[in-house]
DNA sequence: TGACAAACAGCAGATATCTGCTTATTCTTC
DNA sequence: GAAGAATAAGCAGATATCTGCTGTTTGTCA
């Protein structure tokens, strides 16, 4: 695909917009799996048929530094006897990135502004 | 099923007799899911389908006080990139009922007790 | 001896994350 | 505008552990 350094692709765009959605009601704190979650009910047919694509763009904000990630304390995972997470959290460029990418491509992302509304987000 | 107390089944037997084995190769500790692959290979055919037997029986020998648990280190997993592994260990009553078990009904288990030749146990 | 109850076996899938391979898309360069 | 290079998307499955449900086996008791 080869991209233009600095620009945001639309799943990009999308896990980013859906963690602003997540900290303007509270939950300063994502992880993959409940994203795909999120993502596949937001935006109906079938996307991330495998998470493989989804953690990718994780990896990739994380490294472009648009989120922070962290592992969640390892005995709440065990409290709650299921694997661990990784945890992410919105960084401070975030937001400025995300404006700019919405400026350029505008209208090719967002369906997953609609989690403003339901709860359940586990 | 309804057993007699103080009994082992057969995946028991293979359980402890596995354990054992790894013992006397100086591997002091092992995981749910190695043991699963080594009984796979060992035991040809298709056994544990899924791995919810396997782990079934870790949690009632490890109630009955034959083996011990830990959660291994999460660093080393981080490190691995991969799921945290739960560790057992053989408590010092595993080789008492072992033998006992063994006099009480011989020739039923023991096909893991090739492992004593093989490498490969990661 | 037969019925009942308890407990194990097997099936299916959830919970999380990650990687290797192939295919599709997009940017750049000529 | 077509070719080539880089990178994302999708597919498949590995790594670990755990649970709910159904079916089967076995010990006990009448």
């Amino acid at each position: 695909m080869r991209r233009k350094a600095d620009e945001l692709i639309p799943l990009e765009i999308s896990v980013l917009e859906a963690a602003l959605a997540l900290e303007r009601r509270g939950i300063m704190a994502f992880h993959g799996y409940s994203l795909a979650k999120v993502i596949k009910t937001a935006t109906d047919r079938r996307m991330l048929t495998a998470h493989g694509t989804l953690y990718r763009a994780l990896h990739r904000l994380e490294q472009a530094g648009l989120i922070e990630a962290f592992w969640e304390d390892p005995t709440e995972a065990e409290r709650e006897r299921r694997p661990r997470r990784r945890m992410y959290r919105l960084a401070a460029l975030a937001a400025v990135a995300l404006s700019r990418a919405r400026a350029q491509r505008r209208g090719t992302a967002g369906k997953l502004a609609s989690l403003d509304e339901e709860p359940e987000t586990t």
